[in-house]
DNA sequence: GCTGAATAAAAATTCAAA
DNA sequence: TTTGAATTTTTATTCAGC
């Protein structure tokens, strides 16, 4: 009946306002009818992944979710969607063609992901040399690559 | 202990071990010799920006900033800061030796400030190595690091 | 300024119920 | 499965001291 709608609510007042504890949310949604306790704000902020993010200025405010290595993700499908020529493995290897201009980019986005065996990336204008820590992390790395590219 | 390098040690813990609450952290300061209440946690969360992020198998994670306000400069000073040992030019690489952990990080922001003259970054775990596109521009970039050093 | 001890405040969970 | 009331747990702040 309700949950699903008054998740929906939540995420446009933390938009609206300025929302620095539960009770806040409860108070914001009172305002709109929609009774709930503090209790069940605790368990839509752990459904949402919602954060509480400590403001510079001091003070404390919740915050709409952190999908940083999602957002990465799709943006590194997305790059070699457009930009991917090749990937070949060799050694402790990965050597990622694209075209030019994607290099830089897209080795960025590599870095980002923080893939584990991976020892660093360097990105040229249409290349990008991925360094594994091992043959075999290479060899991985490469087989995660694929998969990424076949999404 | 000085609490910058203490935060600096907090970065490390949280990206080596699931930090659930703040007890955690004080927790495994202690078995790293250093003794700090929970309240002075509760400030280093405060001031670090850290948030606790629910996961979505259940339970909770301490992480670093998911969005932060600064900008790569100011991130790069400020990790560079932190974790700074010394920077080192010969023909088109600049050499840049840090703490161990943050290699990667300093890389990817490097590689995010776009030098002029940069062809590449690769960050290992203790080591950044920049290539230039020419020693020329390698010694641009040397100084221009330097300088940021210096701010 | 930075910190710990104590405390207040806020958030998460338990439990019972619908 | 969802919720509120009560409770526990966790976190933030106050206050004193350095």
């Amino acid at each position: 009946m309700r949950k699903v709608e008054r998740q929906r609510i939540i995420r446009q007042l933390l938009d609206e306002h300025d929302v620095e504890k539960q009770e806040d949310l409860v108070a914001l949604l009172d305002h709109a009818d929609i009774k709930v306790t503090q209790a069940t704000i605790s368990r839509d902020i752990k459904d949402m992944q919602l954060v509480k993010v400590p403001s510079p200025s001091g003070g404390y405010r919740y915050s709409l979710p952190a999908q940083q290595a999602m957002d990465t993700e799709k943006k590194l499908k997305r790059t070699l969607y457009d930009a991917y020529v090749s990937l070949d493995v060799q050694d402790y290897f990965i050597v990622l063609k694209a075209l030019p201009g994607n290099g830089t980019a897209i080795a960025t986005l590599i870095d980002q992901m923080n893939f584990d065996g991976a020892f660093g990336t360097i990105g040229g204008d249409d290349t990008v040399l991925i360094i594994a820590k091992s043959a075999d992390d290479a060899q991985h790395l490469y087989q995660t690559l694929l998969d990424l590219l076949e999404q």
